[in-house]
DNA sequence: TCAACTGTATTATTGCTATAATACGGTTGG
DNA sequence: CCAACCGTATTATAGCAATAATACAGTTGA
C-alpha cells in the first residue's frame, strides 16, 4: 500500500497569527474534516518549506508544537506520522467551533448588537 | 462648558494584535455606540498611557494612526480633539460588522457548517 | 553499499512591537 | 510670568517570528 502523505498545497497563508501557528491549526481542520487519518504521513520538513515557501525552521516549529500536542510522532531520520484518535477530533472540533463562536459574539456584542442582529448579520454575509 | 474628555479606562488589552491598534479600534468602536461625540477630547498621551500602563510611544503611534485617519486633530502643545461626521460613523460600522461575520463565516466554512449550523452554534453560545 | 533523503540543532540577521529614558519647543492657567 | 502641562522626536534595548546558512547523525531505497 502506498504511503498517504498530507497535501498541503492549497494551504493560504496569511499575516494576522504566526505561521507556524496556522499550520498546526490547519492540521487539526484536515482531522476535523476528515481530510487526514491516524497514520498519514506529513511531508518532511525541508518539502513542506519549499511548498509553502517558508523557511524549514518555521516548519520545525510548527511539527514539534504538534509533537507536544500528541498527535505526531517523528523518527530521527526516517517518517512524520500523524497519530490521533475519534476523541481527539471531537476535541478540536468543538474547540475550534466554540473558539469561533465567542471571538464573533465578544465582538458584535461590544458594538451592540442583539443575538438576532447577530444571526442575522451571518444570513446577509453569508 | 466643561470639556468631555474620553475614558479608557474599562478597555482591556489582549495580545492578539499589536495595542496601537487595539486602541484605534476602541475609540472607532466608540464612535459606533456614540459613546464619543465629535469634538470630544482624548486623553494626552503621558496620561492615557499611565491610564492602559503601556508606553507613551505606543499611544503616540495610536493617534498618529487616527491623525492619518482623518478622525484625529492635534495641536502642539495642546488638545487632542476627535473629528468625525455621520457618514464616518456609518463607514466604520459596517466595516466592523462586516469584517467580523466574514472572518467567522470563513472560518466555519473551513469545518464544514452549513449557514443553519453555524446559525445554530451563534445562539448555543450568546 | 551509499547517495539521497530524514529529523534535529546551532548561530546570525532582519523586522516589528513595545519599552525606556530623554529632549525640545509650543500652550495654558493660576 | 512661568511652572506644568502639551505634542513631538530621538536613541537604545528587548523579545518574538521568521529568514538564512550550515552542520551532523540516523534511515532508506535503488
Amino acid at each position: 500500500m502506498s504511503p498517504v502523505v498530507v497535501d498541503f498545497s492549497e494551504l493560504k497563508l496569511n499575516e494576522e497569527s504566526p505561521i507556524y501557528m496556522q499550520i498546526v491549526r490547519n492540521v487539526k481542520i484536515k482531522m476535523v474534516n476528515r481530510q487526514v487519518r491516524d497514520g498519514d504521513e506529513l511531508p518532511s520538513r525541508r518539502v513542506l518549506s519549499a511548498v509553502l515557501e517558508v523557511n524549514p525552521n518555521t516548519i520545525q516549529k510548527a511539527y514539534r508544537l504538534m509533537e507536544e500536542e500528541g498527535i505526531l510522532v517523528s523518527f530521527a531520520g526516517s517518517k512524520s506520522l500523524l497519530q490521533f484518535d475519534e476523541s481527539m477530533i471531537d476535541r478540536y472540533r468543538k474547540e475550534l467551533l466554540v473558539s469561533e463562536a465567542e471571538k464573533y459574539i465578544e465582538e458584535v456584542k461590544k458594538m451592540g448588537l442583539t443575538a438576532e442582529e447577530a444571526v442575522e448579520l451571518i444570513k446577509e454575509n453569508w
